[in-house]
DNA sequence: GACCAGGCACATC
DNA sequence: GATGTGCATGGT
């Protein structure tokens, strides 16, 4: 079998899905809301909890920061760990309020290096949240690593399914286009296809990708 | 009723 | 540095 490429992936996606549209929210604050929200869950219950942050008018830095504690928890309840991710939550905007005034246009004009360290440096925000913000509410080049894309290229024999964070975000970074809107595209179709297809138990039925290769088929050109 | 889901921090070795 | 564990709801 030939040797495939990344752009084979992303076309074979593409040409199943079409635009996924990713990442879907109203405002960049809501961007980084669901970031936070959708770890280790699922997005269906992570809309729930948006839903209910809209409702209690909490979906703005300041108000999250000041309403009653056990408020924020009862709206973040349907997104699981609504504790872990309330603390998380009020942690991020009070950052956001006292280093940018509650902006996030202020946040995204910091030089991309900067502004991942900083985010890096906030509790409860990790390499993958801290992209995902970066990328979809800052709107600046880093892709996107998740268990999605971990596994869809694992399985595919194209990486070591042990590879550390940075050395996948690297390969993709090093391998495709440099465009912000091309990354985008690509985590949503991994996303999407990964949601369909590559569930830990796999359903490569009717997969663009094919099915999972073996261990020693075709590597990464 | 068991299993699973787009992480992260913290404890322990 | 690697590995294990707690955090919780809702869908299948």
């Amino acid at each position: 079998m030939a040797k495939r490429t990344l752009d084979d992936y992303y076309d074979r996606m593409f040409q199943h899905f079409g635009t996924t549209g990713w990442w879907p929210a109203g405002s960049e604050f809501e961007v980084a809301i669901g970031a936070i929200l959708t770890q280790n869950t699922v997005w269906s219950n992570v809309e729930k909890a948006i839903v209910n942050l809209k409702a209690a008018k909490l979906m703005r830095p300041k108000r999250i920061v000041e309403c009653e504690p056990s408020r924020l928890e009862t709206a973040l309840r349907p997104s699981g760990y609504f504790r872990v991710k309330a603390k998380r939550l009020r942690a991020f905007c009070e950052y956001l309020n006292a280093r940018h005034r509650g902006s996030m246009k202020r946040l995204a004009k910091l030089p991309l290096p900067e502004l991942r360290n900083e985010l890096l440096a906030l509790h409860g925000i990790g390499p993958e949240t801290a992209d995902d913000i970066i990328l979809y509410a800052c709107h600046k080049l880093v892709f996107v690593v998740d268990t999605y894309t971990r596994r869809i290229l694992s399985r595919h024999g194209l990486v070591d399914p042990a590879i550390g964070y940075e050395d996948l975000r690297a390969l993709f970074e090093t391998r495709l286009d440099p465009q912000v809107d091309t990354f985008k595209e690509y985590h949503g179709l991994l996303v999407w296809t990964g949601n369909r297809f590559c569930r830990r138990t796999p359903r490569c039925g009717e997969c663009p990708l094919g099915p999972t290769l073996k261990k020693g088929q075709p590597i990464l050109e």
